[in-house]
DNA sequence: AAAAAAC
């Protein structure tokens, strides 16, 4: 369908076309029309389907037409300091004939970054995409004014429960409207989801794209191989053809350093991002990514939702994530668009169960691939094989030695 | 099981 068929009108049609965007996606089919009606909408949808633009648009559209300005107007909630930036930017570009202001609200930058925030804040910047714990600082300090939000957009809600966000999400809530529009995403509708959604969302619409599957365009491998084997498959990777851009991801901050370290020693330009870095250092690093000045970006779970990057070629994952929905979107960071990708796994003996819940919950089999002769046997593919090891003696374990708190 | 997020 096209835009102007789901009701977006100029000027933010005008934004539309200059982005090259011609046709709409399913979630934004289905979604732009619900939101424009005003109403409430729970939405079951992964970034990379359009899922942004869903909202932002109509919501854009929305704010234009009551011409209403000098308020902040709609509130974003998202997970991750980069998640804010990265729609902060969509704003810019889809409102360029729109009369529209934005700003990014989130911590780790210097107090410049905080008065910035507190100017547009107090200013009333049209639409304000916040984490939730700056957002929450502000709120503190009384100077915000969210009485005439009009929008409400959750953003990755699954990933904000998960991240323990439910407090500060209630407390952030408590200063929007009663009649304000609501709007939840979510890459997964577990019963915990559900419940929020009763919760905060009024007589919501409905709306649900063919979730955890991952993209048709993504080629998906997956090596059996022991950690010790690791670094030598990492090198047949880099050394058999030269990539602009791919992502290797770990669940730990620690080894994402040191992997880093290991794949710049090959000659290849790559750099760690995860939390532990300063937030400047974060946001350089990942421009650099984007601009493909670095080719190899080492990272941690902080990349694997929403971030949305032209032109990755590879996803690799050092280790199998714990979360088998964290699978679908670390490597739904590749193949985006019609783009082509290819996303393959390292999965060593303790993986396996794990590995084997990601391909019951992707409803196929990942292709099993030998590891090249130099670098020997892998394990054998157990899918039973649990994540942890049973540790020696019987079942029942610690709880037996645990002594009585003395006192 | 770790990651993320406020000074």
């Amino acid at each position: 369908m096209k835009f102007k068929e789901v009701g977006i009108h100029p000027p933010v049609l005008d934004g539309v076309d200059a982005m090259g965007f011609e046709n709409t996606t399913p979630i934004q089919e289905k979604a732009i029309p619900i939101i424009l009606e005003k109403k409430d909408l729970i939405a079951c949808a992964q970034t990379g389907t359009g899922k942004t633009a869903a909202f932002l648009l109509p919501t854009m559209q929305q704010i234009h037409d009551q011409a209403d300005h000098g308020n902040i107007d709609a509130l974003v909630v998202v997970p991750t300091r980069e998640l804010a930036i990265q729609i902060d930017q969509q704003i810019q570009g889809l409102g360029y004939f729109v009369d529209i202001s934005s700003v990014a609200v989130y911590g780790g930058g210097d107090g410049v970054s905080w008065e910035v925030q507190k100017k547009a804040l107090l200013k009333g910047a049209n639409i304000v995409i916040a984490t939730p714990g700056r957002m929450i600082a502000h709120l503190n300090q009384e100077y915000v004014d969210l009485s005439k939000v009009k929008h409400f957009i959750l953003d990755e809600a699954d990933r904000m429960l998960d991240m323990g966000f439910y407090d500060d999400l209630k407390k952030i809530m408590k200063f929007i409207p009663k009649d304000c529009q609501r709007l939840m995403f979510s890459a997964t509708m577990p019963p915990k989801i559900r419940t929020l959604a009763k919760e905060i969302l009024n007589e919501p619409e409905e709306v649900s794209i063919a979730i955890s599957k991952p993209s048709e365009n993504i080629l998906q491998g997956a090596f059996m191989i022991h950690d010790g084997q690791k670094s030598a498959l990492i090198h047949h990777i880099f050394s058999a053809k030269k990539m602009d851009s791919v992502i290797v991801f770990l669940s730990r901050k620690s080894e994402v350093d040191k992997i880093a370290r290991e794949i710049s020693k090959l000659g290849v330009n790559a750099a760690p991002i995860h939390s532990g870095l300063e937030q400047s250092k974060r946001e350089s690093v990942l421009q650099d990514f984007i601009n493909k000045k670095i080719n190899v970006l080492v990272a941690t779970d902080v990349m694997s939702r929403g971030i949305d990057i032209k032109g990755i070629d590879m996803v690799i994952n050092y280790n199998v994530p714990g979360d088998a929905a964290d699978y679908v979107h670390r490597i739904g960071r590749t193949g985006r668009a019609d783009a082509n990708g290819v996303a393959f796994t390292f999965v060593n003996e303790e993986d396996m169960y794990n590995f084997s819940n990601i391909e019951t919950l992707i409803g196929k089999e990942i292709q099993k691939i030998r590891l090249p002769e130099h670098i020997g046997e892998g394990p054998v593919y157990n899918p039973k094989q649990r994540s942890f090891k049973p540790r020696g003696g019987s079942s029942g374990g610690s709880k037996g030695k645990r002594r009585p708190p003395k006192k």
